[in-house]
DNA sequence: TCTGGGGTCCTAGGACCC
DNA sequence: TCTGGGGTCCTAGGACCC
């Protein structure tokens, strides 16, 4: 019998910034930007700031005014990853297989361990102990026979909290929720249901998989017929498809004026290319991102025959696809791009390395790398190139 | 009080080929 | 001279997640 331990880490930002600050601790903390930011949005708040009302996704000037005695932080992404990579590596301690799904949540898989590590119950309480003990931080865990109940499971009793959901008890584990807890199942989705009267699982589960789908569509549709039913659904899969990188920049103000504009998108593609060769993959695919002032939002994308090489490439390709999508005269509220469809280096080694020899491009792409290096060695050093300098 | 940033997956439609 | 149909690649947009 399959089981796995879903573990979610209790508002992980805010938690490490208490943490690390003792002055923090029992204290509303956002983190996501400061008072005053333009744009910004909580990230995390601490369980105490959730008493006010305050939630992620939540703009910042909002949080402020529900919480105005609350401590604001921007953030610190580097801590927030070292803290993680602690946490991942004690997982391992439980689980011959863990998957990372994000920053501070897992799966372990703990089926066939109860022999070597005892019955589930007691290695989630330990898991949490030593946590708790080694990392000052608290975790919520669902245990449940597929991943999909299992996340659902810790969502629930949160913070520092532990839900089993027993081999068998999983559709009626499913049927006892309200159907804002159907993960996968966002704002549109929901209202679809209330428009349609559907207030819990067990509502869907009145209607037919046929029904579903005709609802919402083969994929989605067949999902929730197995969702509501506590049926393992496909979507933790290890397997993924197709990668992909993007950064994108929301300016504080509406961007007018083509130099400014051109620096931005160059800085992107900067932060773009020095990941894509840090990463060793390649694309022939790139993306441009349009935000208008009114929040309208379009994208363009173009495939080449080649991958992208070099810098000055990337800038090139992406410049010419702005201008023809970019509406002239329109406030510019958000710019990004990002490179589709990316794959290893080895599928283009060859080629690439062939015409790279003494041409500019193979030339241009050896500095780029050795630029990278540096700036990697010597994170201080601040290495950059062309208009930015 | 307007709505971040970095991802994945799905759908629908067009172009093109056999 | 009425508009087949499947497969593949590509684009645009949207929903959702943390």
């Amino acid at each position: 019998m399959p089981y796995f331990i879903h573990a979610d880490l209790d508002a992980f930002y805010a938690s490490v910034e208490q943490l690390d600050h003792r002055e923090y601790r029992g204290r509303p903390v956002i983190v996501g930007g400061l008072p005053g930011d333009r744009r910004s949005v909580v990230s995390t708040a601490s369980y105490e700031a959730r008493v006010f009302g305050v939630h992620s996704a939540m703009p910042i000037a909002e949080a402020v005014r529900l919480c105005p005695g609350g401590i604001y932080l921007r953030g610190n992404m580097a801590r927030y990853r070292e803290k993680s990579g602690e946490i991942m590596a004690l997982f391992d301690n439980f689980s011959p297989q863990v998957q990372q799904l994000s920053i501070d949540e897992a799966f372990l898989d703990i089926t066939g361990t109860e022999g070597l590590l005892g019955p589930p119950d007691r290695l989630a309480d330990r898991l949490k102990e030593q946590v708790q003990k080694e990392t000052g931080l608290t975790v919520s865990v669902g245990l449940a026979s597929n991943k999909y109940v299992a996340k659902i499971a810790s969502g629930l009793s949160k913070p520092d909290g532990k839900s089993i959901i027993p081999p068998g008890a999983e559709e009626a584990f499913m049927l006892s929720l309200p159907v804002s807890k159907i993960w996968g199942a966002g704002p549109k989705t929901q209202e679809v249901f209330a428009a349609r009267g559907l207030k819990s699982c067990a509502d869907i589960h009145g209607l037919s998989e046929k029904t579903l789908v005709s609802i919402f569509g083969a994929s989605f549709g067949v999902f929730l017929y197995r969702a509501v039913r506590g049926e393992a659904a496909a979507a933790f899969d290890e397997e993924r498809g197709s990668h992909s990188m993007s950064a994108e920049r929301t300016f504080d103000f509406e961007l007018y004026d083509a130099f400014a504009i051109e620096t931005a998108l160059f800085d992107i593609c900067q932060t773009l290319m020095w990941r894509l060769l840090d990463q060793k993959w390649h694309s022939r695919t790139v993306m441009v991102k349009i935000r208008y002032g009114d929040f309208s939002t379009e994208s363009g994308r173009e495939t080449f025959e080649t991958p992208v090489r070099t810098l000055n490439e990337l800038y090139d390709r992406l410049l010419n696809l702005f201008h023809r999508k970019y509406r002239k005269g329109r406030g510019l509220r958000l710019l990004g791009a990002g490179l589709m469809n990316l794959e290893t280096k080895k599928v283009y080694q060859g080629e690439l390395f062939d015409r790279a020899g003494p041409d500019s491009a193979g030339r241009e792409q050896r500095l780029e790398e050795t630029i990278l290096k540096i700036n990697k060695k010597f994170p201080g050093a601040a290495l950059k190139r062309g208009r930015l300098v």
